[in-house]
RNA sequence: GCCUAGGUGGUGGAACUGGUAGACACGCAGGACUUAAAAUCCUGUUCCUGUUAAAGGAGUGCGGGUUCGAUUCCCGCCCUAGGUACCA
C-alpha cells in the first residue's frame, strides 16, 4: 500500500478527537508543562499559511514535552469580540455573534485539518457571557483596589477607607490622581457619601477621569496610543484627534516599576524586553522647583541631570503649560500668542518630523534659580512636550544638544559646568571631569555632586529625588457595540458596580449598531437597559485587550463558575512556561497581561509575578507574488491592429528592462528578424535576439502585412497572477486561461518550452492573488507536508515569504519514512532482527539532534536531520523494529498522522504514540575508530588523524610523534609546538 | 537620530561555546528504469583559471585587527528589516 496522506489523517483526526486523546487533567505523577499559542481573532478571511506557523511549533513542543514524560497543557481559544465582526454588523444588520460563530467555525475546522495536538476541552471564547463574566469580575476588583507603595503591591479600597477613618490623607503612600484633597479622619467621617466616593475614585486601579483621548470619529470609538500609528488608527488607517472625554483608565502606571523589574527574571526575546523598557520608559533623576515670587508659586521641573543645576541659563515651558499665560507680560503678549497659535496648529505628525527648527518665545518672566536665587528667564517652546514630566525642563545648554541649539539661536548663555567639557561647537554632556562655574559643588566629581545637591535641595524643600515614567495609564474603553459590558453603573454622576451576583452583565440586544443620535455609545439603544430599573449603565465597553489580559488563567479550569479559575488550578499549573506569538503585541497585550497577572496575584488568586515565562516571537510570513508580463503600451504603423494578449516569460521581460536601462534608448523596433536598435532595422540587437526572433514568430503570424513594432521601457506590464496556478515559478498556462478568461486566447513567448513567472515578496493579501490556504496545501500534501515544510521554511523567529517550491522534498522525504515499513510490493515488512552498529549509530544521531534542537526552538534544522537519517536508514536498507519503532516517535511531535499510522501497523496499541517514551540517547553508538578529524600543520595544511590522537592533552606528544602518519608527513622535522583544543590536536607547528 | 536583529551559492537555508564554509532541500544539467508518462533511483552543481582531468587561486556586505586558524571575537563603515521618536 502507498502512502496515502489523506486516509491516514482523516482517520487519525477523527480517532484523537473521539477518543479524547489530548484532554489534560491535573496530575501529580507527571510534571506539569504550559504550552500557550496567543489565540487568534476569528476573522472572516480564515487561516492563511502564515497564521498556523507558531502553532505547528508550539504542537511540535508540547507533542515532545507529552514524549519526555510532562503533563502538557496545550489548549486553544479565541479573541472573539472585535471591530471586524461589529463593521460587519453595521454594514448588514447581522448580530456579531452570529459572524463571530460562523468565523469560529471556519477557524475550527482549518485548524483541525492540521492535526493539533490541543485539548478542545478547554477552549475559551472571550465573546461568552460565561467567559466575560469574569473578565468584569476582574475589573470590579480593580476597580475596588487601591496601589498601596508602603506594601508594593495593590489592596482592597477597605484598607484605605480604613485608613481614612481613623488617620485621614496623611501617611498614605499610595498611587493615585495628582488633586488627591488633604484631609483628616474626622473631615473624611464629615465628608458626604458623594465626596466621599469622589476621592476614593482617584484611588482606584480602575477609575473614570477626564482625559485627552485619541479620538477616532471614523470609528466612533477612542482609541490607545498603541492603536494609533502617525496620527492615523492602526486599524483602517482614519485620521485620530485629540478630545476630552470621561473615560475608564486602568492604573498600569502603580506597576510600572514592577512591569520593569520583572522583565529580568522572563526569557523572552531581547528586542521585546528591549521593547517593554522602553515603553515603561523609567528615569531616574530628580524634581525641582523654581520659585517664582511674583506669582507666588513655583515651576516645577523634572531632570535626569540635577548635577547640571548651575549650568542652567533659561527655562523652558512647554506652550500649553498652565502657567504661561500667568507669566507673559503685556510687552511679550502678542508674541507669546502668536507662538501658542502657530504650534497648535501643527498636528502631531509636523511636530515630530519638524525637530530641525529651532523656535520658541520669550514670557518676558524670571524664575529665581532654587540655589543661587539669581533671574532665570521664562520661555516656551514646542520641544518640551506637555504629556512628560512636568511639562517644564530646566535649560542646561552646555549639557543638552536642544537646549545649546535653543540658547545659541536666541543669543541665550551657555555656562560651561565641567572641567572636561568642550562646549565649541555642541553642548558635551559628559559627566567625568570636577565641577567648575557650579557653587558649592566646584571641585566634586559627578558621584559626589548628586547626592549633595538632593540633600540641598530637601533643605530648602525645593527639589527631592524623583522617578518619572513615559508610560501613562491605559484607556479603557470603547464606544462600541461588540464588547464587555462594563459592570458599573451611575447614581448621581458617580460610578457603582452592580452586585456580584448579577453578573455576567449581558451584553444588551439594540436595533442598529451605532452610536445614537445624540453621540451615545450603541449601548445607549437598548431599550429598558437600567440597573434595577432606575439608573444608568455605563455605556461604553471595554477595550479589545480586557479579554486577552487574563485568558491563560480561563485555560487551567475554563468550566469554573465559582471563579475565574480555582486556587487548586492556579497552584497546579502556575505559569505559562512557554508562550509562542508575535511580536506585534509587544507594548500593548503582553504588557497589559503582565499588570492583570500581578493584580491578580497582590489579591492572592495566585502565587506567580509573571505569566509567561519563556516566549518566543514567530517571523510573520509574508506572500510572495507571481507576476506575468503581458505586451502593452507599443507602437504599429497601422494603428488599427491589436496584440493586447502576447505575455512574455520573465526572462525575456528581464532582459528587455535590462536592454533599456543600458543603452538608454527610448524606443527599439521589432522587425521580421527581431529586435532593432533603429527605425530602418538595420542595427540588429543580439542580446534580444531569441526573444526576438520569438516574439516575431508571433506578432507577424497574426499580421503578416505588418512591417515593426515600436516598444518602449514600459511597454509590457506585469499582472499578478494567482501563485496557486504557478508551480516553482512555472505558469500553467492553460489554469491562466480560465483564471484571466479575459486572456483565454493569449499566446506565450516562451522560454525553453516553459513560461516563468516573475516574483516580488509583498504582504499576503486577496488583492495581490499571492494567498496560500493551508487547506490546499493540505490537500496536495498532507498536513505532516505542511507541519514539516513550514518548519523546514527556515528559522522560526525570521520572517519570510512563503514559497511552495520545496515542498516536494519534504513530501518525498514522509514517502520515504513510509517506504521504510514496506516492501517493494507495498506490503508492510519489518524485521525483528537485531540492527547493526550502522544503524543504531544512524537512530542516535537523530534521538541527540532533535532532542537539542527542539530545546533551542531550532525546529529548521530538525527537518534537515530527519532527511540524512531517512536517507542512511534507505541507503541500509533497514527494517529493523528496534530502529523503526524509535525512529517514529522521534518524529511523531513533526509529523504525528503519518507517525500514529505506522506506530499501529507496528502492532501498538493504537492512539498511544503520543504518550510513548521519547527514546534514551546512547553516544557509544556514535563513537567510532575510524572517525578522524582535520589538524593543520604551521596553521595551513590540512591532513586527517586518526581518532587515536583524540587524547587527553598531557598523553599526546609521545603518541603523535609515535604514529605513522604524522611522521610520515612531517618527514623527520622537529615538532615545535602542538596546539590542542577541547583534547584534540588542532595545529601541529614544525 | 537612537535601540534591536540581520547581510553566506541560481533559491530557502546549515555550520550549536573560534576548528574541513555551503549540510539538507529546491532548481538546474546529465544518466538509469519505462513503448511513454508519472513515480523512483544514480551522478554533477560556490566562483575563477584549467581541453575533460590533475591541480591552483578567490570566497560568508566592505575595510582593518586579534589568532596557528574567524561566517563566528574586536574596531570602523555600508546596506536591509523591525521598533522608537524632541522623554529633559
Amino acid at each position: 500500500m502507498d502512502y496515502s496522506h489523506k486516509s491516514i489523517e482523516q482517520k487519525w483526526q477523527k480517532f484523537w478527537a473521539e477518543n479524547g486523546t489530548f484532554k489534560t487533567a491535573e496530575s501529580t505523577e507527571k510534571p506539569k508543562y504550559y504550552v500557550l499559542d496567543m489565540f487568534p481573532y476569528p476573522s472572516g478571511a480564515g487561516l492563511h499559511v502564515g497564521h498556523p506557523l507558531g502553532y505547528i511549533a508550539s504542537d511540535i513542543f508540547s507533542r515532545y514535552k507529552r514524549l519526555k514524560g510532562f503533563n502538557v497543557l496545550h489548549p486553544m481559544g479565541y479573541d472573539s469580540f472585535g471591530l471586524p465582526a461589529e463593521q460587519y454588523a453595521i454594514q448588514t444588520g447581522q448580530h456579531p455573534a452570529i459572524t463571530t460563530e460562523t468565523n469560529i467555525n471556519r477557524y475550527r475546522e482549518q485548524l483541525d485539518n492540521i492535526g493539533f495536538s490541543y485539548d478542545w476541552s478547554r477552549e475559551v471564547r472571550t465573546s461568552d457571557p460565561s467567559y466575560y463574566k469574569w473578565t468584569q469580575w476582574i475589573f470590579m476588583q480593580l476597580f475596588n483596589a487601591w496601589y498601596n507603595k508602603e506594601t508594593d503591591k495593590a489592596e482592597s479600597i477597605e484598607t484605605l477607607i480604613t485608613k481614612f477613618e481613623t488617620a485621614g490623607s496623611q501617611n498614605i503612600n499610595a498611587e493615585s490622581d495628582e488633586d488627591v484633597l488633604t484631609f483628616t479622619a474626622e473631615e473624611w467621617k464629615a465628608f458626604s457619601e458623594e465626596e466621599q466616593q469622589r476621592e476614593l475614585l482617584k484611588y482606584r486601579l480602575a477609575y473614570l477621569r477626564e482625559s485627552t483621548v485619541n479620538w477616532c470619529a471614523a470609528l466612533g470609538t477612542v482609541l490607545a496610543n498603541d492603536e494609533v500609528i502617525n496620527g492615523v488608527s492602526e486599524r483602517g488607517g482614519y485620521p485620530v484627534e485629540q478630545k476630552k472625554m470621561m473615560q475608564w483608565s486602568m492604573r498600569i502606571t502603580a506597576y510600572a516599576d514592577r512591569l520593569l523589574r520583572g522583565l529580568d527574571t522572563i526569557d523572552w526575546p531581547e528586542p521585546l524586553i528591549e521593547m517593554q523598557r522602553n515603553w515603561i520608559g523609567k528615569s531616574v533623576g530628580a524634581s525641582v522647583k523654581f520659585p517664582v515670587p511674583q506669582l507666588d508659586t513655583n515651576i516645577e521641573v523634572f531632570t535626569t541631570r540635577v548635577d547640571t543645576i548651575f549650568g542652567v541659563s533659561f527655562i523652558v515651558l512647554a506652550p500649553e503649560h498652565e502657567l504661561v499665560s500667568a507669566l507673559t507680560t503685556d510687552a511679550q503678549k502678542a508674541e507669546i500668542e502668536f507662538y501658542i497659535d502657530k504650534t497648535s496648529k501643527k498636528s502631531e505628525l509636523d511636530r515630530m518630523a519638524d525637530t530641525k527648527t529651532v523656535s520658541g518665545a520669550f514670557t518676558g518672566s524670571y524664575a529665581k534659580h532654587p540655589i543661587t536665587g539669581e533671574d532665570v528667564q521664562i520661555w516656551i517652546a514646542d520641544y518640551v512636550l506637555a504629556g512628560y514630566g512636568t511639562g517644564a525642563v530646566m535649560a542646561v545648554p552646555s549639557g543638552d544638544q536642544r537646549d545649546y541649539v535653543f540658547a545659541k539661536h536666541f543669543n541665550l548663555p551657555i555656562i560651561p559646568i565641567s572641567d572636561s567639557q568642550n562646549i565649541e561647537e555642541e553642548a558635551d554632556p559628559n559627566k567625568d571631569g570636577k565641577y567648575i562655574n557650579s557653587g558649592f559643588i566646584n571641585g566634586m566629581t559627578y558621584q559626589e555632586a548628586v547626592p549633595a545637591l538632593i540633600s540641598k535641595l530637601e533643605g530648602l524643600k525645593l527639589g527631592k529625588a524623583k522617578i518619572n515614567f513615559r508610560m501613562r495609564d491605559a484607556i479603557f474603553g470603547r464606544q462600541r457595540y461588540w464588547g464587555e459590558p462594563v459592570p458599573v453603573y451611575f447614581k448621581n454622576d458617580l460610578p457603582y458596580l452592580i452586585k456580584e451576583e448579577e453578573l455576567p452583565l449581558l451584553l444588551p440586544e439594540v436595533d442598529k449598531y451605532l452610536p445614537t443620535e445624540t453621540g451615545e455609545p450603541p449601548l445607549g439603544r437598548a431599550e429598558n437597559w437600567k440597573y434595577q430599573d432606575q439608573y444608568e449603565y455605563e455605556l461604553s465597553t471595554m477595550p479589545g485587550w480586557a479579554g486577552s489580559s487574563w485568558y491563560w488563567f480561563r485555560y487551567m479550569d475554563p468550566k469554573n463558575a465559582e471563579s475565574f479559575a480555582s486556587k487548586e488550578a492556579t497552584s497546579y499549573w502556575k505559569a505559562v512556561d512557554l508562550y509562542i506569538g508575535g511580536s506585534e503585541h509587544a507594548t500593548g497585550h503582553l504588557l497589559y497581561s503582565r499588570f492583570w497577572n500581578k493584580f491578580l496575584k497582590d489579591l492572592g488568586f495566585h502565587n506567580e509575578e509573571e505569566p509567561f515565562k519563556k516566549l518566543i516571537n514567530q517571523g510573520m510570513i509574508q506572500g510572495r507574488s507571481n507576476f506575468v508580463y503581458r505586451l502593452s503600451n507599443f507602437g504599429t504603423i497601422n494603428s488599427d491592429v491589436k496584440f493586447n494578449n502576447i505575455i512574455v516569460s520573465y526572462n525575456y521581460y528581464k532582459a528587455f528592462i535590462d536592454y533599456f536601462n543600458s543603452s538608454k534608448l527610448d524606443e527599439i523596433y521589432l522587425g521580421q528578424d527581431g529586435f532593432y536598435e533603429d527605425i530602418n532595422q538595420e542595427i540588429l540587437i543580439f542580446s534580444l535576439d531569441k526573444f526576438g526572433k520569438d516574439l516575431a514568430n508571433i506578432v507577424f503570424a497574426k499580421d503578416s502585412s505588418l512591417e515593426r513594432l515600436t516598444l518602449r521601457y514600459n511597454s509590457f506590464t506585469p499582472l499578478h497572477v494567482d501563485v496557486n496556478i504557478v508551480s516553482n515559478d512555472i505558469l500553467d498556462t492553460e489554469k491562466f486561461k480560465s483564471f484571466r478568461p479575459d486572456f483565454a486566447d493569449a499566446e506565450f513567448v516562451l522560454e525553453d518550452g516553459k513560461y516563468i513567472c516573475g516574483t516580488e515578496v509583498e504582504k499576503m493579501s486577496k488583492s495581490k492573488f499571492n494567498v496560500v490556504n493551508p487547506d490546499d496545501i493540505i490537500a496536495n500534501f498532507g498536513a505532516d507536508t505542511l507541519r514539516l515544510y513550514e518548519m523546514f521554511l527556515g528559522p522560526l523567529e525570521q520572517s519570510k515569504p512563503w514559497n511552495t517550491n520545496g515542498i516536494e522534498g519534504v513530501y518525498k522525504f514522509l514517502r520515504k519514512v513510509w517506504r521504510l515499513f514496506h516492501d517493494a510490493e507495498g506490503n508492510f515488512n519489518v524485521s525483528d532482527e537485531e540492527p547493526t552498529k550502522a544503524e543504531y549509530k544512524a537512530l542516535h544521531k537523530i534521538i541527540k539532534k532533535v532532542e537539542d534542537d527542539i530545546e533551542r526552538f531550532s525546529f529548521n534544522t530538525s527537518v534537515s536531520a530527519f532527511m540524512i537519517c531517512v536517507n542512511e536508514l534507505t541507503d541500509l536498507k533497514c527494517n529493523k523494529r528496534k530502529i523503526l519503532q524509535d525512529l517514529i516517535i522521534v518524529l511523531e511531535p513533526y509529523a504525528p498522522h503519518i507517525t500514529e499510522e505506522l506506530w499501529a501497523l507496528l502492532g501498538n496499541e493504537a492512539g498511544t504514540i503520543s504518550y510513548a517514551v521519547y527514546p534514551k540517547f546512547n553516544p557509544e553508538y556514535l563513537v567510532e575508530s575510524e572517525f578522524a578529524y582535520p589538524v593543520s600543520v604551521n596553521g595551513k595544511m590540512k591532513m586527517n588523524l586518526p581518532l587515536a590522537l583524540d587524547l587527553d592533552a598531557k598523553a599526546v606528544e609521545e603518541i603523535v610523534l609515535g604514529n605513522a602518519d604524522v611522521q610520515r608527513y612531517l618527514d623527520g622535522k622537529a615538532v615545535k609546538k602542538l596546539i590542542f583544543v577541547k583534547g584534540k590536536i588542532i595545529n601541529i607547528v614544525v
